[in-house]
DNA sequence: TAAAAATATATCAGAAATTTATATAAATGT
DNA sequence: ACATTTATATAAATTTCTGATATATTTTTA
């Protein structure tokens, strides 16, 4: 039996369907920085939040530790962070953007916006109107993923 | 002066930011079979549409030729896929998702909808119905970014 | 229609990134 | 103080990727 989902009953299962495409096709942007994707994860983490410690880093992105560390290592090298010691414990380290690391992200951002946005061209009024009026939930639902 | 923007209009920057982080989100869900994540882009696409060339899998991927050369070898070493010819062109191969490859996939998939579900319990009913109704509306967005 | 150009895939060598295992140093608990 | 846990680093082996080049077919064109 089917069950008698209501109209505005939200179907999950479509949902992650959608959002698998989606996720697929944004990643899959070209982009003029040639970065992995981790490395690109990392630094959106700092862009959002700057200082952290590796081992936050460890939580949010799914590698090891020894990856995490090498992975740094690279993004110090490059100039896109900075290692400092942490003064509230001797064990650890917190990685700090720096400006240029900043801007990485903010140039492939506001690539990626443009390149949204032409996508969204394609849809009707009414449809960017819909996804307008989920957008809250859409932003409340990534803040609950993150927590 | 700030554009005037209607309050149904969409705010594409708020849409990629707000995409950018369920992007990571979902991709960080940890899951029982660790693949890569371009492994598991090919299979997705194979879930979709196979049989497919390897030309197009590497227009689909954001990978170079030999790697996808290499990682299909890898896939079919593991059963996942099988490679045969393309009986209209003598050049090509057509990769075939098999009923084990399609089964990762499944299973991932059904994985995700239950991580994303939990999520979604967090959500108020409101909430739920603003993303039902622009479900149709970011499924055409997907297929938009496809063509 | 034979030769040249383009297309589709494969292979190999080297570079890059990742895992596993282990080490070091500092903090915490008993 | 000593054992344990936590935070990061390092080394070696493995995996994956890129770049260059090769091979086989198809398509173009002269």
């Amino acid at each position: 039996m089917e069950p008698k989902t209501n109209f505005t009953e939200l179907n999950v299962s479509d949902f992650a369907m959608a959002f698998e495409e989606l996720t697929r096709i944004f990643i899959r942007m070209p982009s003029i920085e040639k970065l992995s994707f981790t490395t690109l994860s990392v630094l959106h983490t700092l862009s959002l939040r700057s200082p952290m410690r590796l081992s936050e880093l460890i939580a949010t992105e799914q590698v090891t530790q020894s990856a995490i560390t090498q992975l740094v290592t690279r993004l110090e090298r490059d100039g896109l962070v900075e290692r400092r010691p942490d003064p509230s414990d001797g064990r650890a380290v917190l990685v700090h953007i720096t400006p240029q690391g900043a801007s990485v992200i903010d140039s492939r951002r506001t690539e990626r916006i443009m390149q949204i946005a032409r996508l969204i061209e394609g849809l009707s009024p009414g449809e960017r109107a819909a996804i307008a009026s989920a957008l809250p939930a859409l932003t409340r639902l990534a803040e609950l993923g993150n927590a």
